[in-house]
RNA sequence: GCCUGGGUGGCGGAAUAGGUAGACGCAAGGGACUUAAAAUCCCUCGGUCAUUAUGGCUGUGCGAGUUCAAUUCUCGCCCCAGGCACCA
């Protein structure tokens, strides 16, 4: 669907379009550096792909985990399609940004709340994620534990089923709320003096789009429907209403009022004058009704309700729900917020939904032997993104695969585009692989993945579908894992300033004239305003085009910058200056191997013993093995790849640092051989960050085979060990001085030392030690 | 309202297991080189009071606490960002 829509905008057919996009971004990624293995490249839309997501749908189907239903759908007019819950966001549509209505449709939905429990446990098992994304998904769920209670009917051999968290509160219960879609309130207003009332009431209410319902000061209203149903509990006789802040699609659609403890449900009882009765007090005061401005919500001690009355109100959620299932009022339940994927799109691009509909046999599934079913690519799109597909004869006209009969329809609807992006990652692992869904071995050797990496806003899109299709793997005994990565980093997004002229709106950061004191547009000279640091978004056009600054300064600059300007977690702001910092580095470190190769093309790097070297050498050689040792874990460990190459920068600097550098390399070859340790170390260490730069050191200092084919750098520990450490010395917690001592020495004489300190004595001003703190190797506290 | 993060110089950010706060970079200021400019190299750079010193005081959103020692741990509060939200 995003493909198609942008196919439209741009006039073009989206297979066109598809293609395109691909080129121009594996060209790009290409041109930045990437290491991908290309071999396995695949593209979802091709029938190859989309044949084994058929597949894995009418497996699907023949377990009952895809079905057809109808039911009231998100359906988004300018997309001209459903929309799955997830992908609704604030009541607008994810893609477009559009207001998204309810429509009632046939559609096809995958059954993941099957999973919803598991889903839900094993998020506390992926601790290689990110808590934000897994505190999103535990949201999404929603489980909440509950009872669910049957409300008799006065005069009616039926009964209101409910769902509540409060059982607690049951005894409190003076009305009752139905969702204004809940089948009941046809059935208890019909042929009543108050039919009119209601069904002008649902229609008006069907009328308000979503995102007014859900605003903040929305008001809750409702209609009496004429009709009472029973507390249980207490046996009071309980009005039923229909409310418009009932919803269908949680719970049973009906919500026991209790005004005293819910303020939702306060705020209408006293809108329609209705019964409010306590039965949860604080344990320290009582509450009088008459004068109470909102609802008590919290925990408290029970009154009012028979037999319960003085206990704990939390251990009578309990009492009350063991009480109900006793009686047969009702039971225990667990009820979810997560609601079956709706995954219809009644859109052109995308894969078929292998299924077909034949008047006489129902809904039969495709035959495997047919699969692919193919998505003709030889179409005009229709105005507006309706989908051309059920108005082609040849595709939709087939014969039933059961009986027969040729007056069959295909399923013309395709399938969301999230479900191609739940199981890609599997297909990498054997990506022509052309009689199964994919090879088992290639799978179980590479899956799951160890690191996945993609942005927060896919936190309850992509990640949850995903898990959810490995599920589905599993059960269909394809994988032995339930969870498909293992570890999780979201990076955060390239972010910039905006520039809004007064004139023209927004503009382009070339159209700044920024050469005076206050930058300008270049395009009518009004002074311009900075606007705030925002995602880059072509809208806002506070973005940089890659192709420019690739050509400015090549790949390896811009990969220098992105890593350096902040941890990948991270929204990484913008700057232009520190992009020419970048370069600055480079150049720094090109320039110091340019006048020193040939004083050390002949040495060997060095790697014997540290007393062999002296001065600013030795302090060199073990400031590159500590460099090897703070890079390699930053990298491999930790991510943080700014402090990694701040750790190399400060290297560099070591080496700016002395003096006479030149003579000293032609008089010592030791000194040579440390100099071309360091410098092939750096090389080394900066491959991963700017690999063509590293390419280019090493070969400049001598070899003649790839720095990829170089190990990585090791660094040995006893080079880092130092016989004279710097050791702190605090009076009270604060610094006072600092000496040199030699590693090994005892606390005895550290502790004489730091107290013959000149400095030292001066803060403990002749008062009398209390203690004295030794920290190894690190400080000395004296406490006075 | 609820759930997650997060508040450190002019700015991006360091401080990995409670132990020298501000690494590294940007910006700014000063100097060297140059006829000049660019490029490059060197120095200064949280605040404040001093200018004999390896200086004093203060400082990681605010307020308390634990500790010899808190950016780091605990409690309360304020602010910012993201997510969820008539969820019964």
């Amino acid at each position: 669907m995003p493909a198609e829509n942008a196919a439209i905008a741009n006039k073009t057919h989206p297979a066109a379009w598809t293609y395109d996009n691909i080129d121009s971004m594996r060209r790009e990624l290409k041109r930045l550096g990437f290491s991908y293995d290309w071999d396995r490249e695949i593209a979802t839309c091709k029938p190859e792909y989309y044949k084994w997501e058929q597949w894995l749908f009418l497996k699907m189907y023949e377990k009952g985990m895809a079905y057809r239903k109808e039911a009231l759908v998100n359906w988004c007019d300018s997309c001209q399609t459903v929309l799955a819950n997830e992908q609704v966001e604030a009541d607008l549509c994810w893609r477009c940004g559009e207001p998204v209505r309810q429509k009632k449709l046939w559609q096809w939905f995958f059954r993941i709340t099957d999973f919803a429990e598991d889903l839900l446990v094993y998020c506390d098992k992926l601790a290689g994620w990110p808590e934000k994304v897994i505190a999103m998904q535990k949201n999404w769920i929603g489980k909440s534990l509950g009872t669910f209670i049957k409300f008799p009917i006065e005069n009616m051999d039926e009964h209101i089923p409910v769902f509540t968290t409060r059982p607690d509160t049951v005894f409190g219960a003076t009305f009752m709320c139905l969702a204004p879609e809940h089948p009941l309130v046809k059935k208890l207003s019909t042929g009543t003096s108050h039919e009119e009332n209601i069904d002008n009431f649902i229609e008006r209410i069907s009328r308000q789009d979503r995102s007014s319902r859900a605003l903040d000061n929305y008001e809750k209203e409702g209609v009496f429907t004429g009709a009472f149903c029973i507390n249980p509990l207490s046996g009071k006789k309980m009005p039923v209403y229909t409310a418009n802040f009932a919803l269908m699609e949680y719970g049973t659609g009906a919500v026991m009022s209790v005004p005293a403890h819910d303020q939702r449900d306060f705020e209408f009882a006293k809108k329609y004058d209705l019964d409010i009765i306590v039965v949860v007090k604080p344990p320290d005061e009582d509450l009088d009704v008459s004068s109470m401005t909102e609802a008590f919500t919290g925990e408290g001690v029970m009154v009012n309700s028979g037999d319960f009355d003085g206990a704990n109100s939390k251990k009578a959620i309990d009492d009350i729900s063991s009480f109900i299932e006793e009686k047969d009022l009702g039971k225990r339940t667990v009820n979810f917020r997560l609601r079956d994927w709706g995954i219809s799109r009644q859109r052109y691009w995308g894969a078929p939904i292998p299924m077909v509909h034949c008047n006489e046999c129902g809904i039969v599934p495709v035959k495997e032997n047919d699969l692919p079913v193919i998505l003709p690519e030889d179409v005009d799109l229709l105005e507006g993104g309706k989908s051309p597909l059920s108005e082609l004869d040849y595709y939709a006209r087939v014969k039933c695969p059961k009986c027969g009969s040729p007056d069959a329809r295909r399923e013309t609807d395709t399938m969301d585009t999230f479900v191609e992006s739940s199981w890609y990652f599997e297909r990498y692992c054997s990506p022509d692989c052309s009689d199964r869904i994919f090879d088992k071995d290639a799978v179980d050797y590479w899956m799951p993945v160890d690191q996945y990496i993609g942005g927060v806003e896919h936190a309850i899109l992509h990640l949850l579908y995903s898990r959810y299709y490995t599920r589905v793997l599993n059960a269909l005994g394809l994988v032995q894992y339930r969870e498909p990565f293992t570890r999780l980093l979201t990076q955060g997004m390239v972010c910039k300033e905006t520039f809004t002229c007064p004139e023209h709106g927004f503009i382009f950061p070339e159209e700044v004239n920024d050469k005076g004191a206050q930058p300008v547009c270049e395009k009518c000279d009004n002074n311009i305003i900075v606007g705030r640091v925002e995602k880059m978004s072509k809208s806002k056009k506070n973005v940089i085009d890659p192709n420019t600054l690739l050509e400015i300064y090549g790949a390896d600059t811009t990969r220098l910058f992105c890593l350096f300007a902040a941890p990948p977690e991270r929204d990484l702001e913008w700057s232009e200056q520190g992009v020419e910092g970048g370069y600055r580095f480079l150049k720094r470190v090109w320039r110091i191997s340019f006048i020193t190769v040939d004083l050390i093309m002949d040495a060997v790097p060095f790697n014997g013993g540290v007393d062999e070297i002296e001065g600013e050498f030795l302090d060199l050689y073990r400031k590159t093995h500590y460099t090897i040792k703070k890079v390699t874990n930053d990298i491999q460990d930790r991510f943080h790849f700014n402090t990694a190459i701040s750790a190399v920068m400060e290297l560099v600097n070591r080496i700016y640092a002395i003096d006479n550098l030149s003579d000293k390399l032609k008089k010592n070859i030791i000194n040579a051989g440390v100099m071309k340790f360091t410098l092939e170390s750096a090389a080394l260490m900066l491959s991963p960050i700017v690999p063509h730069f590293a390419e280019e050191l090493w070969e400049s200092l001598g070899h003649e085979e790839s720095i990829l084919l170089s190990p990585w750098p090791s660094y040995r520990e006893e080079v880092l060990v130092q016989d004279d450490i710097l050791l702190v010395v605090q009076v009270n917690g604060k610094l006072r001085s600092r000496f040199n001592i030699s590693r090994n020495t005892g606390e005895a004489a550290i502790k004489e030392t730091a107290l013959s300190d000149e400095r030292v004595q001066k803060f403990i001003g002749g008062k009398p030690v209390k203690k004295v703190i030794i920290v190894k190797n690190k400080l000395v506290n004296i406490v006075v």
